[in-house]
RNA sequence: GGGCCUGUGGCGGAAUCGGCAGACGCGGCGGACUUAAAAUCCGCUUGGGGGUGACCCCAGUGAGGGUUCGAGUCCCUCCAGGCCCA
């Protein structure tokens, strides 16, 4: 058929060449044939053709949010990489699951419905038929029949089975886990059984407590004061405290309302008070909305990082995120009347201000209070105003604050506040420390509360220097700590006393001793001693060899760096450092906080002192006495806030829960699953500053009755009507499991089949998971608790979902850069000479690497490259990039490189004028040699991810069987399977031309000769002093000795040490000889 | 401000365990084929210097210092860029 091509493309190009049109027609003709013949479905155990003798692999591709845009070029850099290492495991013998499949429920799906009244189902089913389409054009190898949508009913069925079992769950802190650590989701019933024993308590508090662990403080001075059990509760209270227990639960949050887009969002979606789709504006409002109590298994998902293969800066960021500090929670006695000593104990002691802090070694130092505006403090000092309230600055601040929001009130430069006329005692010092309010501390982190200590937190420091308020440092740098003693217990007489005469003198019997006690780590109890060793010292010079310092006897130079540490705490005399020295006052004359960890001072009173101590020990040593005294005890906090997962949005899970006429929720039967998404007639959201659901639109709906949305009948009589939960889940739910159904998907009766999900899960679960590095915290980490649940409830077998996780680097792409930094589109600039200018100024701009954005028109669309130059050449192309994990400029000039290369291959294997098979009879060895390493290269590469050196050893091998004459059938055969992975449709395309029974997809890895690897003998290089200055040539296995007098022998060598003694002579066998000589 | 990562020819990058820096590709230069061009093929391509030549010498992995027989690789300080958290 070639023949009939018309005259002038006859005579240029040979009829059967590798061109991007011919790529175009055999890559669509073989993903038609892999459809045709299932080739990559994978058989679960138990299905017909099922292999139980092979080893498994699971590899999973972070799944994509199908948006009406189609694929970009980055989604397919990690596809491919995922589509090369599985096509290998295939080929080496390994039952792979590599699926592929849908997050389709989202937001711009919805504002497409909003603009344009088409229903999301609708867009959204096209959005994935184009991304499936595309998918496959790339030659993807997934096993399509797996395929499934988080919108399918049937998957997000158990999408809300899955939160059920969190509803019917709560955490145990007293149980052993399957992990070998403390703590479990374990079944509701367990809790009321526990309640009834009386092994469980409820605290005063509405908190759970185990018996035995009541605490009795002496400040209420009692035994289970304010505790009470189970059968003490009436109905009601009994049902608030088994809601309160659940994992998933109705908590009353401060949310971050975002008007705009008519939803809450979660802390995460966040970022500077705008929300992170949009950027619309975001304020705080306080709503009933379902939450997940992940911060039960903070330490759980701490600790289970260790055991996983991830990227050190993901398990860094997770362990941030999470934010686990150990911390104390402490109790200021509030100096108020006893009438308004009832009214304040809600939280904690009676007439106590309760604060938490993360650095209670800091305690001496708390020199007064703050409360948040919104602390029921503030309100019952204006109800009832003290001596010293000032009711009207106090009403006023109260009410500007609840306009401003959070983040405005943390960012703020200037610090604001009003004394509230209240004072507290500060449990360490006894003294009495003035309570003040202000809108930097916030209402919803901790108790709204916290001690102030400006000498060691920057935001305390600058409100205490805006009001007048002490500032006392009880932490010093290490290194001063020494100073601060001898403030406190050196005399002037003494320090004189060794240079008499000598202004400068003092500082260096300071400097001496700060060198002699920290070089040695004298224990503060030997201070004295050491005075006075140095004082003598000092009074004898023949003590030591006398040095150039103005004729002192000082040793070395590491008391000059200690005069340099003195110099720069610039006092001016040594009456100055006497008398400022024992008293701390160091953050004043730096002008801010020292929040480092440090050695503590003047941190002492009648019981207890933390002097000297650094400050883990000053922390332990605060909480012992404090919970000694009943004033407070040591408590692990987390950054971490429990998951906030209702939205009010249309597309999304709707919860498997209804509410009666009091409120109260009721869960949907798990056989009446899923509660379907009703049909809406618009999706307009309801914009307005109180929040209401959209789904609230579908009256219908909502209003039904207990047997209609499938109440259990035992816990509601089915014709009380009820009204179904108008929130949907947020876009994560669907993401936190699907690596679960992918397993056996259509599984009706479970998640996933038993069976499947633990020949693929098993213990470790997914054995590779790549994807992008923007999911490092929330969806890995949400992902995880989810499958914490199913764990701990019994319901899968591994503790983690993901064993090894990898990220892609992102595919950026060009732009120019005035010289002002602003960025010009890639349209707007032509190349003049050496640089770039813009076209429409002629400034010079300079080229630089940005990410992929329409407005700098520098977006480039796989679907116009595949055109172009193929799937294949696609592929080869980002692989060849760089390394996976890296981030790297897209250069379409550089794929003729690849284009090139498969043209190469191609004609090594077919004749381009005829079509026929290209190979030759004659077996050359070097040819042989070469494709036996880079066998051994290819699989070793790919194994580790490293793809683009496989692709150079691969380019090399062509290059080299081009130029030395050729490949044999058999050469050709094992070539086109390492090949296979990476450019499927060719090497399909030549395997049948090598008339090989089809697939190659299917064929098994090539095998290697060890000895094949390495030559007989080998050049290594000799260094003189670590120059190469020759080369010689031994036997691969020469020894140390053999190959030391083949390089003493060499006559280059021998010139370059002529004259010269050999001092030493290091052998690397195999690799080089380096001859020390001089 | 804190944490993490990165920095190698004109460009993308290689050097896997401390052992010949620059594999492979792009671009560039030269040549073959061609009436010519494209395509294709072959050769050269870190910089500087020397040699008719095979080759030889010097410098060189952001800057400076250190450890080592030997450092792109390990340690310290600094600079620049990126990401994350404030």
């Amino acid at each position: 058929m070639a023949e009939s091509s018309t005259p002038s493309q006859a005579s240029s190009t040979p009829a059967h060449r590798y061109t991007p049109e011919f790529a175009g027609e055999i890559e669509t003709r073989w993903q038609a044939w892999w459809d045709a013949h299932d080739t990559f479905r994978q058989p679960n155990p138990g299905d017909d053709g099922f292999d139980a003798d092979r080893p498994k692999f699971y590899c999973l591709d972070m799944f994509p949010y199908p948006s009406g845009a189609g694929l970009h070029v980055g989604h397919p850099e990690g596809y491919t990489a995922t589509d090369i290492l599985c096509r290998m495991k295939m080929m080496q013998g390994f039952n792979v699951l590599h699926p592929m499949g849908w997050d389709a429920f989202g937001l711009p799906a919805e504002q497409y419905a909003i603009q344009t009244g088409v229903h999301p189902a609708i867009t959204t089913k096209r959005a994935i038929d184009n991304f499936r389409r595309q998918l496959k054009r790339f030659g993807f190898g997934y096993d399509w029949s797996r395929e499934f949508a988080t919108i399918d009913p049937d998957y997000y069925k158990w999408t809300q089975w899955i939160w059920l079992q969190a509803y019917n769950s709560w955490f145990d802190d007293s149980v052993a886990n399957r992990e070998g650590t403390t703590g479990a989701a374990r079944p509701i019933a367990e809790l009321i059984k526990k309640l009834a024993d009386e092994r469980v308590l409820i605290g005063p508090g509405g908190e759970l407590v185990h018996a035995g662990l009541e605490r009795s403080t002496e400040s209420v001075g009692g035994h289970r004061v304010g505790y009470r059990t189970w059968s003490e509760l009436g109905d009601d209270e009994r049902e608030a405290v088994i809601d309160n227990a659940r994992l998933a639960y109705l908590g009353e949050q401060t949310v971050n309302w975002c008007p705009k887009l008519g939803t809450a969002l979660a802390n995460e979606e966040v970022i500077d008070g705008r929300s992170e789709r949009g950027g619309f504006p975001v304020y705080r409002k306080p709503l009933r909305q379902w939450m997940f109590r992940i911060t039960a298994f903070g330490d759980r998902l701490l600790k289970g990082l260790e055991g996983l293969d991830w990227p050190t800066s993901t398990v860094t960021m997770q362990r941030e995120w999470i934010g686990r500090s150990e911390g104390a929670e402490i109790d200021f006695e509030l100096d108020v009347p006893e009438a308004m000593v009832e009214a304040l104990s809600s939280d904690g002691a009676p007439g106590a201000l309760r604060v938490y802090t993360t650095r209670p070694d800091t305690l001496f130092g708390a020199t007064y209070m703050v409360v948040a505006p919104e602390h029921p403090l503030v309100a019952l000092a204006l109800s009832s105003p003290l001596a010293e309230t000032d009711a009207e600055a106090l009403r006023a601040y109260v009410h500007e604050a609840s306009s401003r929001s959070d983040v405005d009130r943390q960012e703020a430069k200037k610090k604001t506040g009003v004394f509230t006329g209240v004072y507290a005692i500060n449990p360490a010092t006894g003294e009495r420390i003035p309570v003040w309010t202000a809108d930097y501390v916030l209402m919803g982190y901790g108790t709204g509360a916290i001690m102030a200590v400006p000498a060691h937190d920057q935001r305390d420091f600058e409100f205490a220097q805006a009001y007048g308020i002490d500032i006392r440092d009880v932490v010093y740098p290490s290194p001063l700590f020494p100073l601060w003693w001898l403030g406190n217990h050196a005399t002037r007489e003494q320090i004189e006393s060794v240079y008499p005469g000598d202004q400068d003198g003092w500082r260096v019997v300071l400097a001496d001793f700060l060198g002699y006690v920290t070089g040695r780590g004298t224990p503060i109890a030997e201070y004295p001693e050491a005075m006075k060793l140095i004082l003598t010292r000092r009074r004898t010079p023949s003590a030591g060899p006398a040095d150039a310092h103005e004729g002192r006897a000082i040793r070395g130079a590491v008391v000059e760096s200690w005069l340099d540490t003195i110099r720069d705490m610039k006092y001016a005399s040594i009456g100055d450092f006497l008398e400022r020295a024992g008293q701390p006052r160091r953050s004043v004359r730096l002008g801010e906080a020292d929040s480092d960890h440090g050695i503590n001072v003047a941190s002492a009173n009648d019981e207890v002192s933390l002097n000297g101590l650094r400050t883990p020990e000053a922390k332990k040593r605060i909480i012992e006495w404090l919970e000694k005294k009943g004033l407070g005890r040591g408590k692990v906090n987390f950054k971490l806030r429990d998951w906030l997962f209702s939205r009010q949005r249309y597309w999304g899970e709707p919860f498997p829960i209804v509410f009666d006429e009091l409120g109260r929720h009721y869960p949907v039967r798990e056989d009446a699953l899923p509660v379907v998404l009703p049909e809406m007639a618009d999706y307009q959201p309801i914009e307005s500053d109180d929040p209401t659901p959209l789904l609230g639109k579908a009256t219908d709906w909502i209003a039904t009755t207990a047997g209609e949305a499938g109440v259990d009948p035992d816990l509601l009589d089915p014709e009380t009507p009820v009204r179904r939960e108008a929130n949907t889940m947020p876009g994560w739910a669907g993401s936190c499991w699907y690596y679960l159904r992918y397993c056996s998907p259509q599984e009706g009766d479970r998640f996933a089949s038993t069976e499947a999900e633990r020949y693929w899960i098993g213990e470790n679960g997914v054995d590779l998971y790549v994807g992008g590095a923007e999911h490092a915290v929330l969806h890995l980490l949400y992902a995880r608790f989810w499958h914490k649940i199913l764990f701990d409830l019994g319901h899968v077998e591994s503790p983690e979902p993901f064993r090894k996780l990898f990220h892609q680097g992102l595919i950026l792409s060009h732009a120019f850069q005035r010289g002002d930094k602003s960025l010009v589109p890639v349209d707007e600039v032509e190349q003049r000479g050496d640089g770039f200018v813009e076209t429409a100024t002629g400034e010079a701009v300079s080229q630089i690497v940005a990410k992929m954005s329409k407005s700098l028109r520098n977006v480039v669309n796989p679907d116009d490259i595949i055109r172009e130059f193929g799937a294949d050449c696609f592929r080869l192309y980002e692989m060849y990039m760089g390394p996976l994990d890296a981030s790297k400029p897209w250069a379409t000039k550089d794929m003729v490189g690849l284009q090139r290369f498969l043209q190469r291959a191609w004609r090594l294997a077919i004749d381009e004028e005829t079509g026929e098979l290209a190979t030759t009879d004659d077996h050359l060895e070097t040819v042989e040699k070469q494709l036996h390493r880079t066998i051994a290269k290819v699989g070793e590469d790919v194994e580790r991810l490293a793809f683009n050196t496989a692709i150079a050893s691969m380019i090399e091998f062509v290059n080299t069987a081009s130029k030395e004459g050729g490949v044999t059938v058999d050469q050709l055969d094992r070539f086109t399977r390492i090949l296979a992975p990476f450019a499927p449709h060719i090497a399909e395309e030549i395997w049948l031309r090598l008339g090989r029974g089809a697939p190659v997809s299917r064929a098994p890895w090539p095998s290697f000769d060890p000895s094949m690897l390495s030559d007989d003998t080998v050049e290594v290089p000799v260094q003189v002093l670590g120059k190469v200055r020759s080369k010689i040539m031994v036997r691969a296995d020469a020894d140390a000795k053999t190959m030391e007098a083949a390089a003493l022998a060499d006559e280059k060598i021998q010139q370059f040490i002529d004259g010269k003694t050999v001092r030493k002579v290091i052998v690397v066998p195999g690799r080089l000889v380096n001859i020390v000589a001089n």
